[in-house]
DNA sequence: AATGAATGAGATTTCATTCAT
DNA sequence: GATGAATGAAATCTCATTCAT
């Protein structure tokens, strides 16, 4: 039987550890860095809403950053919506996953906050950047890559820049208050890929 | 012409205020803003920063948060590059001012701070859109308006959406980690507006 | 008119340091680096029996370790007995009043905190050093080198080492918890001066 | 000969302690807290440098006081110079050792933490005085009365505070900043013992 | 108006001690 | 017995805001 990971690390010395506990903290840690910032997040609210005392945090994470830090590396890959074979289908499927997933967390809130602890942080949109951006951009472009294969992109399209502009219309829109529910995934894939996609 | 905001609030009974330190204090403001974020941002590196003392500041503006969104308002809307006549060059241009902006004054920064206290502090977000935002998207969708008349885009081409996808390049190259020097402004418009621009 | 010290340096501007709050704050922690030693010494008990708040404290001092050396600046040279012109007798009565300033002021306990902290805070013991025993040291050599020239000491004496023996004394006798009351003075003087003092 | 201990008071049934483990606590124990004294020694240092966990402190000593009182009383009582029958000359050897030990094992830091926790834990200071002053003194008296007995004091001198001056020398010298390596025990004797010791 | 003083309400981090294997 | 986990109670330091000239 094979060891399938942190579940299995147990020391037979000491204590063990509350089970939960861990992931209770840094659920706990996650929501708060998404609702307060950085800043705002203390660790006294992060212990009340994980159900831990303060020290059974720093038992872990020696300071908050390294807590923050942590939460962050939690964030788990993009749902990969099942696949039809009609690539550009597929792109706007994972296109409005995209939009609800980020709607749901309160992304553009956790964005701000990497963004605006870049300077005295830098960890932290170094870990959203691995574990949320990176995968995301994989799926699109991979997506992109496929639609070029069947003929539907032009073949000399960019797809890193065409990744960038698509899922840069969310930022964008939200930045400027326009709407981004429902069918924003194919406006913004039309706006973007243009005439071609619907001929 | 309306009353706009707290710095107007003056009596005209009294001694008169210093005249120079209500801009010291904004300029101050905003460049804190943007360097440490809004909850770092202290009203003793602000009174420092402006050589002036913290309850002066508290003098013109009741509260930290009132103080930032001022100096939120001070943005002033972006340069407009002369204008050539083609119109696509001219978004180049445009986009160019843009990306340069900016980077000059670690605007992402500012957007990560407006966006991470979007719960607690809507107006700095509120005046980051109307003072920044909105005048670049004005400038940029007048260009690709002009663009579409001149019959370099196609006629059911939605600026808007257009607009999003090409500031949204800059934000999501950003947030990857991509490069966003030089001739960035050109690669998104070639990424977005495709081959159209380059017959 | 001169200037007579620090009543007189009032800036015209602000709000007026409230009088004897300064004092306040070095004799109560000057009193509790007495009774508790510097690392037990905190600053709330501090700020309390000074009547001040934490914050106070801190704008008159960065650190606790710059409060607590300040404290010891305010060590006052030793009271200087009057002299009789007899340089034994003298010298006995300013020994008294060094075993009754120490005794009063709980002065080996402030030794105490000196030397243990000498590791971690430097300050603490260079101040005492300072402001505590090189002016009694200075008082007592003087002392000894007048009765060295009333041929009351011999020719050769070493002045100095001599008042390391009798304030030693006064250190060995405490630390081997003998008695250091009323004569000790007359008993360390006869042990180290020798019958020469009584001839 | 009776129980002297927090460590001996072991049940005999059950397992039984690991019997290097005391050593290595106490040890740790005496070395931390001359170094750093009382308050800063913390549990936690004291378990890593023994290689054994703090609950393993606890199971010997209830409290941080007991911990700390305990390792005072392993302080050897100091080594015996070998004699040489010239009692002066014994003594010098003798003055040199505690000098020597003193420096070598930053015993005025020790000193310091004793006296300055006197007020909370008198213990401290009782246990040094028996362990460690006592036994010093002892060897001194000694050797003071011999030289007496040869002659070499007068017949009156008192051994108890001449011992005293003798040691408080080194004291009143470390506080002082004065020099107290290679020589001192001659200058120290020759000081307080006076000419006649060179006769 | 402008300033320096003063403060109450935290925030992070530390630590002696107890608990559960 | 030994250990690692858990915690309550501080301790230092910070900061937005108010006060008294």
């Amino acid at each position: 039987m094979e060891n399938t990971g942190v579940a299995d690390c147990r020391n037979t010395a000491g204590r063990p550890r509350c089970p939960g506990k861990d992931a209770a903290i840094l659920t706990s840690a996650l929501t708060l860095l998404t609702q307060q910032g950085f800043t705002r997040m203390t660790l006294d609210a992060v212990a009340r809403a994980a159900g831990v005392s303060k020290a059974t945090i720093h038992l872990r994470f020696k300071t908050k950053t390294e807590l923050a830090a942590a939460a962050l590396k939690t964030l788990r890959p993009c749902s990969r919506p099942p696949e039809t074979g009609d690539a550009l289908a597929d792109l706007v499927a994972q296109l409005a996953d995209f939009a609800a997933t980020l709607t749901r967390t309160h992304g553009m809130s956790l964005i701000g906050t990497c963004l605006a602890e870049e300077a005295h942080t830098p960890e932290l949109l170094a870990h959203f950047r691995e574990h949320a951006v990176q995968p995301r951009r994989t799926a699109v472009r991979r997506l992109l890559e496929r639609a070029r294969a069947q003929g539907a992109l032009a073949p000399d399209a960019d797809p890193d820049a065409l990744t960038s502009a698509l899922l840069g219309v969310f930022y964008a829109d939200h930045l400027a208050g326009r709407a981004t529910d429902e069918d924003w995934a194919e406006r913004a894939a039309a706006a973007v890929l243009g005439v071609r996609s619907h001929p």
